[in-house]
DNA sequence: TTTATTTTGTACCATTTCGCATAAAATCCT
DNA sequence: AGGATTTTATGCGAAATGGTACAAAATAAA
């Protein structure tokens, strides 16, 4: 059933959407993910959507577009699973927590190793096109700051010295974040992963 | 003048080259820095070299075997700064001059910010291309056994704890050289991931 | 000087890519 | 039932892309 976006349903006039957009989209960015923004045509994006070339253009716009409707959802669910996992009671749960999660979004059954979204895709952009790079500057400074909020947390809860720089931690932990993106999109495996950002984790929190 | 791969002058026999196919290689390298691999085109590598279409191909093979050659160069070019780099007698100054060896390659005056050429390029590719993901894997792995290399010598030297982990320190230690790769091309500026840099040093060594 | 060899430069071809025009289909409103 | 409205589906066309054929040019060897 078609909704608007408060999702209470809504008549429209003519011809049912024979698509689900929040899917559509969803399929879309499995596509970039995978290829990356040059590398997708819009043929594979219709392909993997279902939907025909016009009702792509109707429903998102050109490729940009698509790419980019795609990219700020990441960011809005990323932060939403980070949030999540921060609400840990102990420091090394929660960083742990955020690792784990990143990790099952990067492997897929499907799809094999693909990182994560923005490092694999929009920072290769983000030399020519400005949107994306400003989307992509912007969602990095938001990791930094929900990594610090949550240090300042366990600053107070006597978890780690009072005297600790928590920016400086906040950086350490979205590098930690990145070299993961990085490397399980070049192949390392899941488990060897895991076994880093546990390693992370204690080196940060020591 | 043409040399052989010894260095030394070489009388070929017919027309003579009109390019130096090292350098030509290093503009080809600049151009997918700058756009990707997919989001360059042979036009636009034949514009950067100043040589045509044939001559490339001639020259160097297909698009993608002189993505490879220029890949394969990147990584024999960045161990040798890092070699240099990490000779320096303090910890801090070796992993210092690391990471500011690195930030002065992620930025030029030409192209601005681009980041480092594996991190925004053959990981995207990575997923769809086994070749240059192992290529890319690989050098990831000497990155570490370097930095474990260096911190280990720390340790005989005293400078970090006899018991410290220096596998761990060593993945830290990439990590945060994937972060100032990414952060770079994504638009922070030099300055600040200068201090990132300064920062992480800090909170490795401590 | 002639011949053999190698590179260059122009042009071309087949394919892919992106976007859109147009008509048919499916629904709502009167 | 009939018109209005919105989406779908087919297909087109201009441009870009990757690769190569072919002849002219430049050099070394004979």
């Amino acid at each position: 059933m078609v909704q608007n976006k408060e999702g209470t349903d809504v008549k429209r006039r003519g011809r049912p959407r024979a698509y689900d957009p929040a899917a559509a989209l969803a399929q879309a960015r499995d596509a970039f993910w995978r290829h990356g923004y040059s590398g997708t045509s819009l043929d594979e994006i219709s392909a993997a959507t279902g939907m025909n070339r016009p009702s792509l253009s109707a429903a998102f716009g050109d490729k940009r577009a698509i790419y980019l409707a795609a990219l700020r959802d990441y960011w809005v669910a990323k932060f939403a699973t980070m949030d999540r996992a921060l609400d840990a009671e102990r420091l090394q749960d929660a960083l742990l927590g955020v690792y784990d999660a990143s990790l099952s979004l990067y492997f897929t059954e499907a799809d094999g190793a693909r990182g994560c979204f923005v490092v694999g895709t929009a920072v290769t952009e983000s030399v020519d096109d400005h949107e994306i790079r400003e989307i992509a500057k912007a969602g990095f400074n938001t990791l930094d700051a929900k990594f610090a909020d949550r240090f300042r947390l366990a600053q107070h809860a006597g978890e780690i010295a009072r005297e600790a720089d928590v920016e400086a931690l906040a950086l350490l932990a979205t590098a930690t974040l990145h070299t993961l993106a990085v490397r399980s999109r070049a192949g390392t495996p899941c488990e060897e992963l895991r076994r880093l950002a546990r390693k992370a984790v204690a080196m940060i929190c020591r």
